[in-house]
DNA sequence: CTGAAAGCGCTTACAG
DNA sequence: CTGAAAGCGCTTACAG
């Protein structure tokens, strides 16, 4: 008897003897049926085991309850990236919550094809993460369907956006260090084509300035990191090992935390206390950062808050709400961990703090 | 001419001047159509942006190119954990290649309701993923839909599961350790219902026993971990600290990286050095094992080769391959980093070497 | 080589 | 309260 993979609604209607319209009405809910017709049509649910094809349905409601989710990277993988999986995950549970399910797909090639496949897909609308290019933003805008940035840029007024308050967060960073007494700066910039990277040095730049770096009170080296990875702040250390230590430099700050840890492993390996001798700061509060040891010292970013909004904000406009903003963005704030030095220690460091 | 979302076939045909079959065999490629006819349609496609409805597709075709993934887990998140993520994300890209989406639920309450989900949306086939109960497998196999199993268990000789050699793993583990000098160990063991965290521990003792535990050459104590996370390690060995420095283990073993690196970061933060005075091991190989200062020796766990695998093999089941081997097993290797003792070290450690 | 027709599995007015 | 009919957007035999 069920030895089918799927029985159709005339079949289910035909073993509880109504119409398929009556079927339908007690199996959606929507209209009437008499008691003892529904519990018929019920009862042949269960003997057939009866599931109601969302492909059918979707045909018919022109929707599909689905949302697509791109994410926009050169690198895989995707999902178990320390940062992006965590907005993933929360983009996956909210969207449960919500009803809707997740179409996931990452794009190396910045190209128009996943944005295709999602179109042909019917989803309801389009979460699109990280940095794309301008010519995918106007491709998206052509077919009218529902979309969202998430931790992306563009000068696009009508975008709706959703990004960590990154420059905030890089100002702070330099405060909390300069706070402790530190007053040369070693910095390690992640590739200055992303949004975060550019953004979290700006605000950390921009606070030394303001702490007077024009008056020599405060001094500072850039690295630039062609990538964002542990092994690329690792790398980098090496490189500039000797150098950084002859220098005196007191703090290093890197703007996320995989490239930190890169770094501040090489300094551990080498003998140098941290934070006694040297503060490390990176950005991002991912997993690991927590779990090292010593604990990094970090600054946040609101994963949970963002990938929340996204769904809920997307669900407006898939709902044909207009008013929704167009920016919205997330606080960043200081984690502060075993990394870097407590302020008691002030005194010993920096070379103008008299 | 292109405001609206979607169009349909039947408005690209009578843009082109055909009928609708003739534009669907040129859209889809299957059948004959003149040069010009097939031109004026290509067009017409153009002009209207047109991308055609995959789900209409399925609906005709019977079946949606997507896969379903469960993972039933009592945690949240899923996609950002050490171990599924990898696995998820080499599961994605594998059925990319394939042509397939994936649809992913994380399944809590081990209920049937994602189960439910995924044969509604007509996916074609399932990846169940972690423990899960014998009526779920039960209630699958009633809907004849082709489905595999990814490091779970079951006595059911049917079902096509891809797992991880972990009892051999943990043999390897011991031996790792053995080989060092080690004689006495602690183990951390992770929650015992958990097929992989049982077998490794089984793998472990067992290779321990052959080393001589009876004639008193090897010793070992086993503490149990409720959960397998960073905290649950760390919150361990914070107990069992005293007892474990009196009772003077040089050798501390987890059944997985995160228990390790919790408990290691307790010993670190008490000054006790890593390897020189205690040798400690995870297993999983994650990301973070590698970056951590020292570097977690560990056993690896093909992730990569069970998720491609997972898919190739679903994609047989689902193309009516029948004679897939139930059972495949993944080598696990020891990985070796900074975190044990170099062999050269050997007369150093243990109790029983003389 | 091309088109008319039927059908995939639902839902939704519309009659009755 | 229930059923017949049309339609969602495709594809696929089947004629021509």
């Amino acid at each position: 008897m069920d030895n089918k993979l799927n029985h159709s609604l005339r079949e289910l209607a035909q073993l509880a003897g109504v119409s398929k319209s009556t079927a339908s009405r007690v199996i959606s809910g929507n209209g009437y049926a008499s008691p003892e017709v529904r519990e018929r049509v019920l009862q042949a649910v269960e003997q057939l085991r009866y599931k109601p094809s969302a492909v059918a349905r979707a045909m018919v409601a022109k929707r599909t309850y689905n949302i697509g989710v791109i994410v926009f990277r050169d690198k895989l993988p995707i999902v178990s990236h320390t940062l992006y999986g965590r907005i993933i995950d929360e983009i996956l549970m909210a969207a449960e919550a919500l009803g809707y399910s997740i179409f996931l797909k990452t794009d190396r090639e910045m190209s128009l094809r996943s944005t295709d496949y999602m179109l042909e897909q019917r989803v309801d609308g389009l979460i699109l993460v990280s940095r794309l290019q301008k010519n995918v933003i106007d491709y998206v805008k052509n077919f009218h369907i529902p979309y969202l940035m998430v931790n992306g840029s563009t000068e696009d007024p009508d975008v709706v956006h959703l990004v960590s308050n990154d420059e905030t967060g890089g100002e702070r960073a330099a405060e909390h260090l300069y706070e402790r007494g530190h007053r040369r700066f070693f910095i390690i910039a992640g590739p200055g084509e992303h949004r975060s990277h550019s953004l979290r040095l700006a605000g950390f730049r921009k606070r030394l300035e303001s702490f007077g770096v024009s008056s020599g009170k405060v001094e500072y080296t850039i690295v630039e990191s062609p990538e964002s990875s542990f092994q690329s702040g690792r790398k980098l250390m090496e490189e500039h090992y000797v150098a950084f230590r002859e220098a005196g430099y007191s703090a290093l700050f890197s703007t996320n935390d995989m490239l930190a840890l890169g770094a501040m492993k090489v300094l551990l390996e080498r003998g140098v206390r941290v934070p006694e001798e040297v503060s490390v700061m990176g950005y991002d509060n991912t997993e690991v950062s927590d779990m090292y040891h010593p604990a990094l010292t970090t600054v946040s970013v609101d994963a949970a808050g963002i990938g929340r909004d996204a769904v809920a904000i997307l669900d407006q406009l898939i709902g044909g709400e207009e008013s929704v903003p167009r920016l919205i963005e997330y606080e960043s704030e200081v984690i502060v961990r075993q990394s870097t030095n407590g302020k008691e220690d002030e005194t010993c460091f920096g070379t103008g703090n008299t």
